[in-house]
DNA sequence: CGAACTTGCCAC
DNA sequence: AAACGTGGCAAGTTCG
């Protein structure tokens, strides 16, 4: 665009905003019809330059850091290879085709196929897969370190650094407003909403996002937002209580998966048991469980039954609004909607297996499309008091339910207590939401505010 | 040859 | 192949 004149692009752009224009005739009686134009006209529309504004700002990559960390996984995965082109006794082979490696694991080194995983063509080699047929060969942990290594190398640490900016030296994501189906924000070229924290080796990328020279990164990020939410909604006792009385639900079930106290739960436990409580309340199945976590199928299947027996507010509102499905748009606290079109045309002969599908996305989309409305109305009104403020922070990243700032060092205290407290307050919820403020450097070495 | 699809995996 | 959902990206393979 920028390499043609100004003269051959002004038709093409004001084209643009023309055809554009006449949607207004067509889609603005559709909202006005579906009771839309609030959250239009209150959120969306003064939501797009605070988007504007985070993407214009950017955030600053630690660049030198990025190249001394892709020479060191450089040479971890030449070992990698060597290691397993050795241990196969094969001679080499492309590690990233799923196909040659199919031939390597399956047909040459005869490792066993029975219940494995399938794709279109041949077994799955997924992760899943491949931690099943860990101890089978010492190729296969191998592989996996391998796909870890090369992941991170390929998608992060060497692709970053040729996306910053050379006008301002920084990364500039572009968010996407009206992407995904429950109103979330998605974030692409880069996606900076997909940073690495789960690994150690991960986190080393996370530690390449710094704060710009007299600054730091603050970094604020609501508690169990989506429980909260399904607090609310459902009214569920259980989980009400729980919340009025300060507890923490991932640390409960993290607890209970393991079979310790609550005070033992290490983070990757609580970490694991996030996707626990999230996966059973939008329909993971018993064998999923077991499969992920080291419980048996009789386990996995006790435990999703006591899980639901504690809730039963819970379960009662996930029937209904399956139900709700089949009669009408399934709505968020905000308006936002969602049809689903298998569920309304379901009848005797209909899919199953597409019908329970849909379900599950429509369970979702009340909670998950709330926490979106939720996050979306506190950048809104935080941008508004940070301007009228004096402080100088301004937010460079949005991570669904985390707003990361880059503020001056004296004012980190101040700016700090406005984030929590515009987050806290952006809805009122029956249980109250939370938010937790953590500052440092960078993004990964961050200590609580 | 590039587009479209497949497989796999990172995050919330 | 599984009864979590929402995304985006890289590499390989197949399609046209
Ligand atoms: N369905 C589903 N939703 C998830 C998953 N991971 C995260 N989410 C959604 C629900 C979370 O409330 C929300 C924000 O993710 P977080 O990692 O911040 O977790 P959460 O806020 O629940 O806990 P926290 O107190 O911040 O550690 O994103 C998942 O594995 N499955
Ligand atoms: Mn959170
Ligand atoms: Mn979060």
């Amino acid at each position: 665009m920028d390499e043609v004149s100004v003269e051959r692009v002004a038709p093409y752009a004001a084209a643009d905003a023309a055809i554009t224009f006449r949607l207004v005739g067509y889609l603005r009686p559709k909202l006005e019809a579906l009771d839309l134009m609030t959250l239009y006209n209150d959120l969306e529309m003064p939501l797009i330059p605070v988007i504007s504004a985070i993407e214009r700002k950017g955030v600053v990559l630690d660049t030198t850091y990025l190249r001394d960390l892709s020479t060191k996984l450089n040479g971890m995965l030449s070992q990698l290879e060597e290691d397993i082109y050795a241990v196969s006794g094969q001679g080499k082979f492309n590690i990233n085709s799923p196909k040659q490696l199919n031939d390597i694991l399956f047909d040459k080194l005869k490792l066993p196929t029975e219940g494995l995983k399938k794709t279109t063509h041949g077994y799955s080699t997924d992760a899943n897969v491949l931690d099943s047929l860990s101890g089978q060969h010492i190729v296969v942990d191998k592989i996996l370190e391998y796909r870890e290594v090369n992941k991170l190398k390929g998608t992060y640490v060497d692709t970053l650094p040729e996306l910053i900016n050379p006008h301002t030296g920084r990364v500039h994501t572009s968010y996407n407003q009206a992407g995904a189906a429950t109103g979330r924000l998605s974030s692409s070229n880069p996606n900076l909403q997909n940073i690495p924290i789960r690994t150690e080796l991960g986190r080393e990328v996370r530690r390449a996002f710094v704060a710009a020279e007299g600054n730091k990164l603050l970094s604020v990020d609501y508690s169990q937002v989506e429980l909260r939410i399904l607090a609310h909604i459902s009214q569920d006792k259980t989980l009400l209580e729980a919340f009025s009385q300060g507890q923490d639900i991932h640390a409960a079930t993290a607890a209970a998966v393991n079979g310790i106290p609550v005070e033992e739960v290490t983070k990757e436990q609580r970490n694991f048991a996030k996707r626990v409580n999230f996966g059973l309340i939008y329909g993971m199945g018993a064998f999923r469980l077991a499969r992920d976590s080291k419980l048996t199928l009789a386990e996995a299947q006790a435990f999703i039954r006591t899980y639901f027996e504690r809730l039963p507010g819970v379960e009662k509102y996930l029937d209904e609004t399956k139900q709700a499905a089949r009669k009408g748009p399934i709505k968020t606290l905000f308006g936002r909607q969602r049809e689903f079109a298998i569920l309304r045309n379901a009848s005797e002969g209909s899919n199953k297996v597409a019908i329970q599908g849909e379900e599950r996305v429509a369970i979702n989309m009340p909670i998950q499309g709330t926490a979106a409305d939720i996050m979306k109305q506190a950048m809104l009104n935080l941008y508004h008091e940070l301007e009228k403020s004096s402080l100088k922070g301004r937010m460079i990243l949005q991570v669904h339910d985390e707003l990361v700032l880059e503020v001056p060092e004296a004012e980190v205290k101040e700016t700090s207590a406005m984030v929590v407290r515009v987050m806290e307050g952006a809805y009122q919820l029956d249980a109250p939401l939370r938010a937790n403020a953590n500052v440092g450097d960078n993004w990964r070495d961050m200590s609580s505010v």
